[in-house]
DNA sequence: ATAATGACTGGGG
DNA sequence: ACCCCAGCCATTA
């Protein structure tokens, strides 16, 4: 299933730029499913082995790091997105004004909506 | 086909 | 600003 809602998710996740993050919601809201946010959380949680997703890049609408609920990933996806220049205040969250993913129109979500370039099938190292 | 699940969200208190 | 609650929706752990 090469268009279910989990693989457009994954397209839509693996552009977003280093430094930058997007929102589940935002992502839903771009695969035309705007109440669809859990949904995109859980395509996250599934990726599948092999798949070179930047999973860290997708936070809370209130800028902090969901993954918190799990135990210590969170640590994990913050040290990563740390790496990338991200920022974290005191307690914890993410300047969305500053580092939110806007670069994506609605003439670029048209292209990224059409079997381009698939996840699955690119081992970009 | 039905029910349960979850890395969410926005609004109200 | 923070906590809580009800609504939401694709997929099936």
């Amino acid at each position: 299933m090469v268009d279910s809602f989990f693989e457009q998710v994954y397209q839509v996740v693996y552009r977003i730029p280093p430094g930058k993050v997007a929102t589940y919601g935002q992502i839903a809201r771009l695969l035309g499913m705007p109440h669809a946010a859990r949904t995109v959380g859980w395509a996250l949680h599934s990726i599948p082995e092999g798949y070179d997703i930047p999973w860290q890049r997708v936070v809370s609408s209130r800028g902090i790091i969901s993954l918190d609920r799990y135990g210590s990933g969170a640590a994990i996806q913050r040290a990563l997105l740390e790496t990338e220049g991200v920022a974290f205040d005191e307690s914890g969250r993410i300047d969305l004004r500053v580092y939110g993913w806007v670069g994506l129109d609605l003439a670029e979500r048209d292209q990224l909506l059409k079997p381009t370039r698939r996840t699955d099938d690119v081992r970009d190292t």
